[in-house]
DNA sequence: CTTTGATGTTAGCCATCATTAACGTCACCG
DNA sequence: CGGTGACGTTAATGATGGCTAACATCAAAG
């Protein structure tokens, strides 16, 4: 009776990815708490707890979302560094790679580091460890390239680099990405180099 | 016959400060929609509808929260810009400024900057032109020692210097303050000073 | 002493929401 | 054809949560 046009572009297994693509930038925008299910699913044209065909539950559908996020980071992390010729080609290569993420999917980044509060145990721990490793192949590189660091200045530095890196959500259309990007390169790799220097 | 001891620090008005500070944390920590308002009383030690005798609703306590913040950093920031001397003395006193609240407020920066988007219209107007206020005030100091960068330039500088200073509630613990201190304000001006020079 | 205003308390209302139940549809496979 | 499994639908259900109502307490004022 109630005939549902199905979409044309329907493939096994693209409605999941299609819900999480949704889901982040629903979450980016107002918060794993703020945004119902029913809302997730008018998203991506179901309505409602048809979504429970892909995921056990909200938190489930964010902890995968998450998890796919830092593995996807660690993942590229460790491309890039394995395919560099040296530690200096390194760094590049890993500013280079996380500026493009955050250029292209700011709604990732947000969620990436607002909502790990809102996953479940089990998996919470997986996704810290993702983001430690992440982290780690940042300090490695640095720390070969400035051997007199001490590593929690480096961490620390680290973690400020992204913070710089990852601010495109809030600068969102100050500036065309084309200069966007060299003006990220140009601070991150600036920030990165005092930091690890003497104080 | 259910005698209240009322607190011995009771001071007029104090109780509305308790809850603005007991929400900074709870809604850094778990994110507007994820505090309850009988959880916010309870942070205070009074239960529940309580606080609609000092709020009007948690928007309106959310709207307060905020524009008290950035009403407190605009006018530190114009404050320590009129005592400088020199356009070089504004710009550190900013950073140390900036870096200050980073360090002592992570909840504080944390809420800022995330849950601007839950604060109904009226209020939302005023904290937004607020956030831009304090902003400019680091834009016409960097534009008087870098005539030739183009304002949208450092605009997005200034945006991403933030981002970088503001990274404090992530890196939290990894470093004493006495040496964080130090390496935000030479990440930043490093940061800032290759933002707003060549390409 | 009583009035009053500030500040709390508990009980209850109503909306929202995550989740489940019960029920289609339809492609594919035997 | 008949069944099976993937995927959706709409209607409950049960909890939670914001907010209001009705009712104390108590200090200060008159």
């Amino acid at each position: 009776m109630v005939t549902t046009v199905p979409t044309p572009t329907r493939d096994r297994g693209s409605r999941r990815i299609e819900i999480l693509d949704a889901a982040a930038t629903l979450f980016a925008a107002r918060g794993f708490h703020g945004v119902s299910i029913e809302e997730l699913g008018a998203a991506v044209g179901v309505s409602g707890p048809a979504l429970y065909r892909h995921f056990s539950g909200k938190e489930a559908l964010l902890a995968a979302l998450l998890l796919d996020i830092s593995s996807r980071l660690r993942a590229s992390a460790a491309e890039v560094v394995t395919a560099a010729h040296d530690p200096s080609q390194a760094l590049d290569a890993l500013l280079d790679m996380q500026i493009t993420f955050a250029i292209e999917q700011p709604a990732l980044i947000t969620v990436h580091d607002r909502e790990l509060g809102n996953v479940p145990e089990p998996e919470r721990r997986q996704i810290r460890r993702l983001q430690r490793l992440y982290l780690e192949e940042w300090v490695t590189v640095l720390s070969e390239l400035y051997p007199a660091c001490p590593p929690a200045r480096l961490r620390a530095a680290t973690h400020a680099a992204f913070g710089l890196l990852n601010s495109t959500p809030h600068s969102a259309g100050e500036l065309p990405s084309s200069a966007m990007r060299p003006l990220l390169r140009a601070m991150g790799r600036a920030a990165l180099h005092a930091g690890v220097n003497g104080s």
